[in-house]
DNA sequence: GCAAATGTCGCCGTTTGA
DNA sequence: CGGATCAAACGGCGACAT
């Protein structure tokens, strides 16, 4: 039997972070806002009721835009960009500090109202979502202005929406018409509105393989697609020049995944500046011992037990070292996870200055305690924690 | 000088056990 | 018993994503 084509809607909900401050403070609404940086800057409330908002070019210090408004974006400000390069490019544009409790408020919201339409849907992270609408019995328009309307009803925010027959699609799709968006795509429609697209806008092909893609010349989808599959084989291997080639025609059968199990549990820290292993040993040593608490209170406040424990650094020229250690049984103790974060620790060259520190926790179980409270989810450190020591 | 935090996946080399 | 072989687990790490 020949089934007909799935309808797979992805939704993103527009700017997310920056719009739901602006509905928190709907004075911004028109301006350029930026989010991201430290944690520390909350407006302040003056005596006449208005707010003092802090402006980009007084922030000091490291840190990335997480997002912005579009008005920001217009300045040349987009997500993953250095505050202080932000600052010169818009130094008069608002900064507000992340708050993700209210994003995943917001979140949860605009996910419920969804699935009161359409159940089967597929979590991408906090602002976006992959919807099943195949088994639905009305049209497909109807049922992605009834989506939108929902959300829009739930959380006073706008998305935008691609329905076509995959996730592939779907993605590139929900990109082409924001904010607001409500696009439709069908086969028919891969030569004129996909195949002039970058092949970056591939989900899936990130920084490294459009560079290597460019050196073969091959820019576009369009060009991607008319590549030697030969050709793309010696460059990437089989698996991945299979996988570009199918996308570049629109192919994708991947089904959503409605329900994922944690695979791991993670803490990390960038440094206010470089930290020197030797000469800053002390201060190192008490983040060290901070991260490790802050997974072991995660474990234990979402019920997991882990096997794996791993490290992450990143040193001052930016390169990542990560060294992992599988335990002999499941633990959440934050003493347990301190010493086998040390053990990892030893292992990784020490010479470079450090701007970041992570602890990891994998392969994860069930812990048969239920879920603890946050109040009581503060482990003890015993009194000899190992410090920090070169290698030998 | 500047470039976050958190998480998933795939690949590869090594180790281990059969 | 030595060698070949295979699978699974492990560890490292790169790539990619939001």
């Amino acid at each position: 039997m020949n089934m007909p084509p799935r309808r797979i809607a992805h939704l993103d909900m527009d700017a997310f972070y920056a719009s739901v401050e602006l509905l928190r403070y709907p004075e911004l609404r028109g301006l350029a806002v930026v989010i991201g940086g430290r944690r520390d800057q909350q407006p302040a409330k003056l005596p006449d009721g208005s707010r003092r908002f802090s402006l980009l070019r007084d922030y000091v210090g490291r840190g990335v835009i997480t997002t912005s408004t579009y008005e920001a974006r217009a300045l040349g400000i987009f997500s993953a960009m250095g505050m202080m390069k932000a600052a010169r490019l818009a130094p008069d544009a608002i900064l507000l500090p992340v708050d993700f409790e209210a994003y995943r408020h917001y979140s949860r919201l605009f996910k419920a109202a969804v699935a009161r339409i359409a159940p089967k849907i597929e979590d991408r992270g906090i602002d976006e979502i992959y919807i099943d609408l195949s088994d639905l019995p009305d049209e497909t328009v109807i049922l992605a202005r009834r989506i939108k309307q929902a959300v829009m009803e739930a959380t006073g925010l706008t998305c935008s929406i691609a329905i076509s027959p995959n996730k592939l699609l779907s993605k590139i799709g929900s990109d082409l018409d924001k904010p607001d968006g409500l696009t439709l795509l069908a086969p028919a429609d891969i030569p004129l509105r996909i195949w002039p697209l970058p092949v970056r806008k591939i989900n899936g092909v990130g920084p490294k393989a459009d560079a290597r893609l460019a050196t073969l010349g091959i820019t576009t989808i369009a060009e991607l697609a008319a590549a030697d599959p030969a050709v793309l084989q010696e460059h990437f291997g089989r698996s991945y020049a299979e996988w570009l080639h199918a996308a570049s025609h629109g192919i994708d059968d991947r089904p959503l995944v409605t329900d994922s199990e944690t695979k791991s549990i993670s803490r990390e820290t960038t440094f206010e500046r470089d930290l020197h292993v030797r000469r800053d040993r002390a201060i190192l040593s008490e983040i060290f011992t901070t991260l490790c608490m802050r997974v072991a209170a995660d474990l234990q406040r979402k019920g997991y037990l882990a096997r794996t424990i791993g490290i992450k650094l990143r040193y001052e020229d930016f390169r990542v070292a990560t060294r992992d250690l599988t335990l002999p049984g499941p633990t959440a103790d934050p003493a347990t996870i301190r010493r086998a974060a040390g053990d990892c620790l030893r292992r990784v060259p020490l010479e470079r200055k450090l701007r970041l520190l992570g602890v990891r926790a994998g392969t994860l179980s069930a812990s048969s305690a239920p879920p603890m409270s946050v109040e009581s989810a503060q482990g003890e450190l015993p009194l000899d924690v190992p410090t920090m020591t070169s290698p030998s």
